[in-house]
DNA sequence: CTTAAAAATTTTATGCTTGAAATATATTCG
DNA sequence: CGAATATATTTCAAGCATAAAATTTTTAAG
């Protein structure tokens, strides 16, 4: 969702001195969510249009595709960082599909290991091959020389959460 | 036949140019989502434990909150970008948690006007009075004299959705 | 006036997402 | 060993989100 323009009305009384740079931060995040929306919307409707597939199974696939001897559920949903729950379905309906495969773990009957399949693998990379293009041409208004600069921004947002592991 | 490797090492060349700005592009892109992940996030945390809502709820009352006398169900899902059906499910909760009241439009039997309550004001004030502050935090290490030229880096990429009402 | 087309909203089917509870297996320690 | 605790995963209930179909009402055209 986005417009929340109402935000910035004066609601409260309780600021003072930084009230500027409060509003300021307040409208940036707007801007951030605004655009972050409007790539993932038009990324969501390619891969839908010309994979008839979605954003977290997609998600899903590029973790696995990039750790070739697969992850297990915890490790998938911590690379995510979605709820175990959450994985588990999504999981679920691409092992229907053929695209992964559940491996028990050796030693550890409560595990499972999961990994493309090499029909998953190779439609991953048709996939990854026009998400990039997509990608490009979504973030084409910003200058190159500027995106080294615009993603030091955005790493001092998410530091918090992670210790940068990308 | 002549010599055309000047011609091909040069377009290669640009194609290498070309593949590293897609390529970082695309690096900015996961950065801008692994941001904007966190911070809404924190948000919802937030809103859960603090005031026992979420933060779909949130935007439709900030919405509302906006614009006083109301908005018909269409304008909220068009300001709200999402679909017509998401709306009627969330202000459906909002109702009957005495928030919102729908009101029938004059010379319209098909349209509903939606507004926030007293109530749903009043609530909706201190809840924007912490999610400032939220934000706030979380941008914090965003220097401010930065804000701004961030900010238009951003226009760029959600100019395509919109002519930019925000 | 009557029928066709358009508009506003809701319903439906499906999938994503979470937090919490449940299940099953492993590990630790007295 | 055996009980408590920890770990890995799934299940569950509720809500969010979409696209497509259905419903109701309005508007337009003949």
């Amino acid at each position: 969702m986005s417009d929340n323009s109402a935000l910035l009305a004066d609601a409260s009384n309780t600021v003072a001195l930084d009230a500027a740079a409060s509003k300021a931060r307040l409208r940036l995040w707007l801007k951030l969510l605004k655009a972050t929306k409007h790539v993932e919307a038009e990324l969501r409707e390619n891969l839908r249009t010309g994979f008839d597939t979605t954003l977290p199974r997609f998600d899903v696939m590029a973790a696995l595709y990039r750790i070739e001897p697969g992850l297990k559920m915890s490790e998938l949903s911590s690379v995510l960082r979605v709820s175990n729950g959450n994985v588990t379905g999504i999981v679920d309906r691409l092992v229907d599909d053929g695209i992964l495969v559940r491996i028990p773990v050796d030693n550890d009957r409560r595990a499972t290991t999961v990994r493309l399949t090499q029909a998953g693998r190779e439609q991953f990379e048709a996939m990854a091959a026009s998400h990039e293009g997509w990608i490009d041409s979504l973030l084409d208004g910003i200058d190159v020389s500027e995106v080294q600069h615009l993603s030091d921004q955005l790493e001092c947002i998410a530091r918090k959460s992670t210790k940068g592991e990308d």
